[in-house]
Parts: structure tokens; C-alpha cells; sequence
DNA sequence: CGTGCTTTTGAAAATCATCAAGTATAGTGG
DNA sequence: CCACTATACTTGATGATTTTCAAAAGCACG
């Protein structure tokens, strides 16, 4: 006999995905309130990323917005010569796609196993119509996505090797709620495009400041931060 | 006999002074129709800034949003010992002091002479309750300088100095409608610190780029782009 | 017509990149 | 389960672009 019940929990796509969202309270999505879930959901395509795999191509029509759930995605921008950009890392509850133009100004990958949702464009933009609230939540992260922008501009015009990267090992801690251990989810080659240096010169960053007691690395994706308050003077540009 | 008549255009502040203003059309006032702009006008305060002055000061509570209306500013961040990172040059249009966090994020001062329209964060918050068009064009304004601050990612973390300051002048090209004539009303120093740069290497670039037929230079802040193509590929990373 | 500031030019030094190679780690197939 | 291979990370030596230090030239202003 086949019944028709509700089925708690991972639900196949477009069933219920916003419910049990890891997302659902951060972000954006925090913005709609749960009687008006379905509507979100209706539009929401969770899509799982394998490592490596990109989700965002630069220059490509824009048609998506996409909401990570899970996992993590670098965002990056490329020469013709291949020379590469890491503009930032997305981690769960991060929104992508913001953008007037019609195409991607930038290209996103996952870089570990990593969940996605993937919104249509222009149905978003017209849900939004009826929920200023959410449109209000985008303009909050918009205005915080720059002030990060701006503050990364101050790091890769300004700052030296050592503290380009004892800013990044500062900001992964207040990021992933972490206390002095960190995650490094992110190969040294992505730290590097993101920190406007070469991998040699981030591994032998790291190595130097293990040495000088201001870090551990247990191994090369885990950190713990022996001596925060040294990076901070480190990366503040006061050493 | 004393008549009440309008006066056409300069008006003495707080009269009338966003229908006769320059940025009327460009910006986010652009949002707001005729026949609302009294509302408009009584939140804006013109205020002139003289070369040099600073009118946004970097970490001091956020109680104004800015918009520039003529001349033209400099946004900064500085480091304790006194590098600077200029993130952007503000010409007419320009709106300034989206943030979510209660104080500045970075620093602004005139580099000429400079009109700006200050409003009063709280009450244009409430304004926007009823312009929602506003806000989505707020929403516009931010997503358009998030992609401007992923290029100048590019730029300082990933090009040859060559390759910035060509980037730099064709950027310039475009924003003041000019044709291949384009002025720079910015120090050199402030160029630097804009490209991530020492003054004298963006002098030194400079006059190489004469030298090589890519532009003229009638004066230090005047340049002719004499082969944009070249420059663009430049700019590109193509040589 | 000084005086002070901006811009330009020159020489030396330094940080970081490049080139090269060794070590560690993970994934694969026997 | 282990060897093998590919990839990632690290370390070392050399080199180059850009910075730093120094000073001359050009301009604006009083």
C-alpha cells in the first residue's frame, strides 16, 4: 500500500529544502519568515558540488543566484595569462551572484565537497518584490562584502608577506567560530591567489612563523593560533 | 513690495537644493521622482570641502551617509605606521557610508575642490521605508562597487606595475566621458597608494609609457591616451 | 623671486618571485 | 594490504621587479 506521509529530512530536491537548511538562519534566507518558506522554496535547487568542480564561470550569463549551504568555494577572477585572483572564500550561509550586469564577474569552485542552492535569477528578483525585508538583508551583505573588499585592498596594496598572512590565519579564526584552532579547507596555491603571493612564499611564511612560536600546524590544513595577540600586532603592520 | 517668487538655482542651503543639483539624474537620487523630492531636500545638507579636507574619518561613528555632487574625493584605509591603500576615488554621483557596522570604514577627503550632499543616516533610513525603488537602486550602487573592488583585487594582487597604471588610465577613460583626453584631478602619491605603488615607480611608469608612444602627457594632470588598444592590452596582461 | 611642494630621475637595497628539487600525503590498482 | 603514482607542500639558491634613499627639476603661491 503506498502512503503519502511527510518524509522528515533529506527530502529530494525541491520537496521541502529550505526547512532543514543548514543556511535557513543565517543569510539571507533568515529574512523570510517560516510561513512564507515554501514560496523560497519553491525556487531553491539544492545541487551538491564535488571538489573542484566550479559552479560560477566568469563572463557566463548570470541566471543564478546561488546560496552555499555546505562545504566551501573560492571566487576568483583570472588574466588571460592564466594569473589568478582569489576575491574571497565562501563558506556555508554565504550568497553569491549579486551583480547588475548580466554576466558573472567572477568564477566560484568548490574547494571540499560542498552544497549549494541555486536560485533563478529573475523568479528571486521578483519574490523580492514582495519581501523588502529580504531585500534589505541583501543590501546588509552587500555593504559588508565591501567593507571586506575594502579591507583586502589594504592588505594586498600594503602589507608584507608575514602580515598578509598572519591577517588571513586571524580572520579564518573569527570566522569559523573557531577558539585557536583553525581549518584550512583551501589548498596553500588558493591562500596565495588570495593573498597576492606566490605558494613558496606562504609555505615558507607559515613554516617561519611556526618557528617563531606564534603558530602550530599539526598539519598543513589545521592551525592553532599559539600567540594571537602577536598575529594581531604581526598583521596590523606594528612589528 | 516684497514678492514671493522662486528663485532659479542658487539657492542657499536647505532651500531647494536637490532639483537644481548636478547629481539629480546620476545616483540614487535618481529614485526618487519630481514630485517627491521635497523629502529628499529636507534631509539634504550641501556642504562645500576644500582640497585636502576630509569629511569621512575612518573608524568615528557613521551618523551620515555622503554624496558627492561635484569635485571629486579620496576613500582610504590606513595602517598604524602610516601606509595608506587608497580604495577608490569618488567623482559626482558617487554616494558614500553604506555600512552596516555603527562606525566609518574608511576615511575620505577631497582632492579638489568638492560639493557634498550630507543626509542624516537615521532619517534617510527611515525615507527609504517609503522608496523602496531606492533602496534597490542602494542595492545597485553596492553591487556595482563590489565588482569594481574584485578588479582592484586583481589589480593589486596579481599585476605588474605596467600593467596597473595602464589599467588605471583606461578606468579614468571611461569614467569621465572623455574621449582619449582624461584629467587627473589626484596627486601622484595618491595614484600610488591607489595601484598598491610607490610614487616613484608610478612616475617612472609613466614616463615610460610616453616613451612608448602609449600616451602623451601636455601636463601632470593631463593625459592623452595615444594608443588606448595598446594600453588595453596592457592592462590586460597581453605584453 | 624665493620657498615649499610635487614630480621626475638615479643608484642601491630588499622583498618576493622564479627555478629546482626533495619530502610528505593521498588516492589507485595490483 | 602494500606498492606506486600523482599531487601538495616544503625548502634552497638565484634573480628581478619594485622599494628605498637621495637629489634634481618643475610649479604654484606668497
Amino acid at each position: 500500500m503506498t502512503t503519502m506521509r511527510a518524509r522528515p529530512l533529506s527530502a529530494p530536491h525541491g520537496t521541502e529544502p529550505c526547512g532543514s537548511c543548514g543556511a535557513r538562519r543565517a543569510s539571507v534566507c533568515a529574512a523570510i519568515d517560516d510561513r512564507d518558506l515554501e514560496r523560497l522554496a519553491a525556487l531553491a535547487v539544492p545541487t551538491p558540488v564535488p571538489t573542484g568542480r566550479s559552479f560560477i564561470t566568469e563572463g557566463d550569463p548570470a541566471e543564478h543566484f546561488f546560496n552555499v549551504t555546505q562545504g566551501t568555494a573560492k571566487l576568483f577572477k583570472l588574466l588571460p595569462d592564466g594569473r589568478r585572483q582569489v576575491t574571497g572564500f565562501a563558506a556555508a550561509g554565504t550568497f553569491l551572484g549579486l551583480a547588475v550586469s548580466s554576466s558573472y564577474a567572477f568564477s566560484a569552485e568548490a574547494v571540499e565537497p560542498t552544497q549549494v542552492c541555486r536560485f533563478s535569477r529573475t523568479r528571486l528578483r521578483h519574490l523580492l518584490d514582495d519581501f523588502p525585508a529580504m531585500e534589505r538583508r541583501l543590501l546588509d551583505v552587500a555593504s559588508n562584502e565591501l567593507v571586506a573588499a575594502q579591507e583586502q585592498m589594504l592588505l594586498l596594496g600594503r602589507k608584507t608577506a608575514r602580515e598578509r598572512v598572519a591577517s588571513f590565519l586571524l580572520a579564518r579564526q573569527s570566522c569559523a567560530a573557531a577558539g585557536r584552532h583553525i581549518l584550512l579547507p583551501m589548498a596553500r596555491t588558493d591562500i596565495a591567489d588570495y593573498l597576492g603571493l606566490t605558494v613558496e612564499t606562504v609555505s615558507r611564511t607559515m613554516t617561519r612563523l611556526r618557528k617563531e612560536r606564534l603558530i602550530e600546524m599539526p598539519s598543513p590544513t589545521e592551525i592553532v593560533l599559539r600567540n594571537p595577540d602577536g598575529l594581531r600586532e604581526l598583521a596590523a603592520g606594528l612589528c
